[in-house]
RNA sequence: GUCCCCAUCGUCUAGCCUGGCCCAGGACACUGCCCUUUCACGGCAGCGACGGGGGUUCAAAUCCCCCUGGGGACGCCA
């Protein structure tokens, strides 16, 4: 291999919360890295606009750094290879992309949003694979040049070879190919100029000297349009290294509507940055000698990607618990003291608590009784109060998957937002701002003299009400 | 549907590459007992898996093939 230093990176997407399948990637690259020598590198995958979250970056960079992991090379401390936030790149990708429509490796395309929906849609009643039937491949110079005088938009594919296989080496599953014949004509250069994940991946960890690009197993089916962009521009390839991915209980790749999979959750609930870390050592990868907990020096000491096992492990919270409580155990006073001070009872968290609780308590004491919704994670609900008269345990339990659903979509967790999304629900499903409010109330809160609701649900976080809301069918149960 | 990846206790996994030491080891969870004024911790014990079928071999969890099952991808999302 010609690369001569051992660089990898994580490429987290601003779209929403820090995940945990993030972090999950994160430690087996940093690991990876400070094995060999290397280097590890955050960059930010902003090309999407449509989904793009501002307070995302923050929250990701904040969330891996409370999980120790450290960075060489980021948007925030910058580095020889920056800028690390592909929004700033743009005109280095459209200069990329560019320089193989003049090679011949790419094309525009003009096809109408519109049209490829229909193409799908045909598609798919023919029961075919879906894909790009590359009208726009064959157009002529005068053509192309009509729709750029018309000035119509147009996005940049990559031609795809239309026989043959794409061979690649991934570094633990072996030679994975693919018939070039079923590649998709890659879009690379969207319509609004910014790029796609596949033009910015490889010309970024081309241009940052990436060495082996460990991601999760969902890229697999795309590495060979990345290798095949590399061919076109006559790159090295790195090494690929496709990690398994993390599952919810029913198998499914992990997401945040069937398990918590929110940095902040954890965070929030106690369990420990080492605890999670070690966990997620687990998943896929074990120390060997059958032991289980160690330390992220100590697993950059015996890490091997080759080791990695790759049936796609369940992100099983009670195993977490038990870890969390080993490591509890093990504290000493003062670390003791400082978890409990720094994680759970924050100063952050009490100055957003004041205003609200000061009213409501005479002396100290009464406010960790009276406040302990802020802090628990699960609540107990009496089933008797907290369905409302003329309504049922099944509506109880619909509306708050509803609310859950809507809640998900509010991306500016303040009160304004909470409070419109709140009216427009009940409006939606025509409740009683009594009975709608009061039951929220109950299930967020587990209590009814708790102060105002809206601003409860901004301090007790978008990630622990989410849970609370999709967790109520099996407490009900 | 098509392609790709995967397959050991309910869950996380060891063993598989370099077949025999494996009638499969550890951990979580669960059950029982012990410790204990309670709960928890801790200790001990128990329950519990090589998905199925063909090969190859003296010998297969380990190698090969098929089936089945699970997952992922099929976007101007990453």
């Amino acid at each position: 291999m010609s690369f001569d230093r051992v660089r990898v990176r994580i490429a987290p997407s601003p779209t929403g919360d820090p995940h945990v399948g993030t972090a999950y990637v994160a430690l087996f690259n940093y690991v990876f890295a400070r094995k060999h020598g290397g280097d590890f590198i955050i960059r930010i995958e902003d090309t999407d606009q449509t989904r793009y979250r501002g307070s995302s970056e923050d929250m990701i960079l904040r969330s891996l750094k409370w999980l120790g992991l450290s960075w060489d090379e980021g948007p925030d401390v910058g580095g020889a290879y920056g800028p690390y936030r592909q929004s700033e790149r743009r005109e280095i990708h459209a200069k990329y992309a560019m320089q193989l429509v003049e090679s011949g490796h790419a094309y525009r395309c003009f096809c109408t949003p519109a049209r490829l929906e229909v193409m799908r849609q045909e598609q798919k009643a023919a029961g075919k694979t879906t894909g790009y039937d590359r009208h726009c491949r064959g157009l002529s110079q005068t053509e192309t040049a009509a729709h750029l005088t018309a000035g119509d938009t147009f996005v940049v594919r990559l031609k795809m070879p239309t026989e043959g296989k794409t061979v690649f080496q991934d570094y633990v599953r072996g030679a994975i190919e693919i018939d070039n014949g079923r590649i998709d004509d890659q879009v690379l250069l969207k319509s609004d100029g910014y790029p796609t994940y596949h033009l910015a991946n490889v010309v970024d960890d081309h241009l940052m000297k990436i060495s082996h690009v460990m991601r999760a197993e969902e890229w697999i089916t795309s590495t060979p349009k990345h290798v095949l962009l590399y061919q076109a521009f006559g790159w090295e390839v790195p090494t690929f290294c496709h990690l398994p991915l993390l599952r919810n209980p029913d198998r499914s790749k992990i997401s945040k509507r069937k398990n918590p999979t929110s940095l902040r959750y954890y965070e929030r609930s106690g369990i420990l940055p080492h605890t999670l870390l070690n966990f997620l050592g687990l998943m896929g990868w074990s120390f060997g000698d059958n032991v289980e907990i160690f330390s992220v020096a100590e697993m950059i000491e015996r890490f091997d990607p080759k080791h990695i096992h790759l049936g796609g492990p369940i992100f099983d919270q009670s195993k977490l618990n038990w870890l969390n409580n080993q490591y509890l155990q093990k504290s000493t006073d003062d670390e003791f003291v400082s978890y409990i001070r720094d994680q759970m009872f924050s100063p952050e968290i009490l100055k957003l608590l004041k205003p609200l609780v000061c009213e409501r308590i005479d002396r100290m004491e009464q406010f960790v009784d009276k406040n302990a919704f802020f802090f628990n994670g699960a609540l107990t609900y009496d089933q008797a109060t907290l369905v409302p008269k003329e309504k049922t345990v099944a509506d109880v339990i619909s509306v708050a998957g509803a609310l859950a659903d809507v809640l998900d979509d509010v991306y500016d967790w303040d009160g304004e937002h909470l409070k419109a999304a709140l009216d427009t629900h009940r409006e939606a499903i025509g409740w009683k701002p009594k009975d709608y409010f009061m039951t929220l109330r109950l299930i967020l809160t587990g209590r009814k003299d708790s102060p105002p609701l809206i601003e409860s649900i901004v301090v007790i976080g978008r990630e622990v009400t989410r849970f609370r809301l999709r967790s109520l069918p099996q407490l009900l149960k």
